[in-house]
DNA sequence: CTGTTAGCGCATTCAT
DNA sequence: ATGAATGCGCTAACAG
């Protein structure tokens, strides 16, 4: 006797149409060889006890599902926002979207998305997504995508923006606007993203011959949580900056928030410019300044990316760069001489 | 010999480390009774090769997953918002995360989400979150909560806002506004909460004397796609509303669009307000007035009941509902007698 | 047309 | 302390 809690299975069905769970197979994937009038009964079975296969199970064995999987660190404005785009692309492909989400804590968990990875590609996902790893080498010749990668040279296709141009952008912004003392928060050291917008701001502070003052350099990893201590370290100097070039905005509305918390006002006594171009940048207060780089774009260039590289798997890694924008809001001003 | 394509299982670390299989599988899961050398010799070997267990084949057996599976409709602003308020509650809490979307039809596939439950409950998830789901019953026991529940009295769990009240404050608003023909743009049939937004919306038109013109009603069914057409309708009608309540901010934003594209302008030819306060209705021009309904926090509570009912079975459904509250932006004005 | 057999990758008895 | 054997739910040969 089966006991209320457990699952429906393939047996059950079988058993009730008094059939053998082949048969039940056959007719649940709309195989050929199966008598209309068995086929028939076996499904008013399937519809009586509410039988559905388990995706686990079926997936164990077929070793095709349908299924692309997307690991992302964390669920917070910039993933979200890319699952949207991934979504629009994956609507009609007939694939399936299965997204894993870390804790949260990736400096703890060096290397957590290849366990994850490997944990889907081959059994439960045809091909993954991997959203800013921590690592560069996955070490699977499963279909995968990465998104934001790792800092240096992937042999994985990749899809990023320009990060360097735009971090030129925005601090080339800055230094229109008189900024001359310009800090920089920068991101996750272990991400190429988070390296060229740190070489962006370098480069356009020596263009410009102000030149780089290792002091106004701090480390936000991208978080909020990482942001808020080195944000005051740079605001409590005895000669603070009068700008920040935060590498993200989640980082550049804590910069903002500690500003606010130490009395003064963006922009009035700081200018605060971002860079992605999350929804919640426009909703700060004030509005944040950023560098835009379409997310959505970069969901759904990348789930395309992968749906070929599933149908075709031996394509050299493409690598695509989107176009990154200035969009200008209100947490900047000039410097009044 | 193994080909480079397949995936390295736990054989191919017992055979390498000259072990059963068993005994990897104790190394793994850190299982007593394996010798401290035997023990590093297979933990090296899996460092090597960089094995992983896979979720799918490990579920399958142990029935125990420490997951929580989220099934939604679609990747939309209120599910992704919705998520982000899933993965503050499960930080900590050791279990994982993993979503699983629909393909956004949902008009196509009544009850698709029944299938995507039977496919992850009890084997990949330990318990799972319904949010907007097409079909009361879900015929299973395994710990499931719903968010944004179907129609009718629910014998799951359920969390969801005061859509009654929050219905009635925005047509209350448009009222006081001093709009007398206001129409409605529906959200899902199916749904509850688009029952009570509707209800709210004629309880508030007669209270106020007003009275109710059915000829003032479409269905947008909570959609972009499905709202343009109704929205058409009804401000090419002789005599147009001068105001619309939408039962969602993505109908209402979409109703802004066409009433532009009408060469109308929003508030000053017509007023909007929606529902849900989705990050995007800040965004809109104009910005959308509407009724907040704390989606993260609905994520948050959700995510919680089931953290407890999975830990506690045998308990009493709870259902809980959030409050709403009016958020005045640009998309309403008062008329001009 | 249908049933029997053999695994998919793993955890868990029961032996040894 | 370790290995061999069994089965999770299912699909894919192979028989009949």
């Amino acid at each position: 006797m089966r006991k209320a809690q457990d699952r429906i299975t393939i047996g059950d069905v079988a058993a009730e149409a008094g059939v053998s769970i082949a048969t039940v197979s056959r007719v649940v994937n709309g195989r050929y060889g199966v008598a209309p009038d068995t086929s028939s009964r076996v499904q008013a079975v399937i519809d009586d006890l509410g039988y559905e296969s388990s995706l686990v199970a079926r997936s164990l064995r077929s070793h095709r599902t349908s299924v692309i999987g997307i690991i992302v660190p964390d669920l917070e404005p910039f993933s979200t926002e890319l699952l949207k785009g991934a979504a629009r692309a994956i609507h009609s492909t007939g694939y399936e979207l299965i997204v894993c989400a870390g804790d949260g804590h990736v400096g703890a968990q060096v290397g957590w998305e290849r366990r994850y990875l490997s944990r889907l590609n081959g059994t439960l996902a045809d091909g993954t997504l991997l959203v800013t790893p921590t690592v560069v080498d996955v070490a699977h010749n499963a279909p995968v995508v990465v998104v934001d990668p790792h800092a240096g040279a992937s042999p994985l296709p990749t899809v990023a923006s320009q990060n360097l141009e735009g971090a030129m952008t925005a601090t080339d912004y800055l230094i229109g606007l008189g900024h001359r003392r310009i800090g920089f928060i920068a991101g996750r050291p272990d991400l190429e993203s988070a390296r060229l917008r740190e070489q962006g701001y370098l480069k356009a502070l020596e263009r410009s011959g102000i030149g780089f003052d290792p002091g106004l350099v701090r480390v936000g990893e991208y978080t909020r949580e990482a942001t808020e201590g080195p944000a005051h370290e740079l605001l409590e100097m005895s000669d603070p900056p009068t700008a920040i070039f935060a590498a993200n905005d989640v980082s550049a509305i804590a910069t903002m928030d500690v500003a606010q918390s130490l009395g003064l006002s963006v922009p009035d006594d700081l200018s605060v410019i971002g860079f992605d171009n999350i929804l919640e940048s426009a909703l700060s207060s004030p509005s944040l300044t950023t560098i835009d780089q379409s997310i959505q774009e970069m969901g759904y260039e990348a789930t395309r990316l992968l749906v070929e590289l599933i149908d075709e798997p031996d394509q050299e890694p493409a690598h695509l760069t989107l176009p990154t924008e200035l969009v200008v809001r209100q947490s900047c001003r000039a410097v009044t001489a």
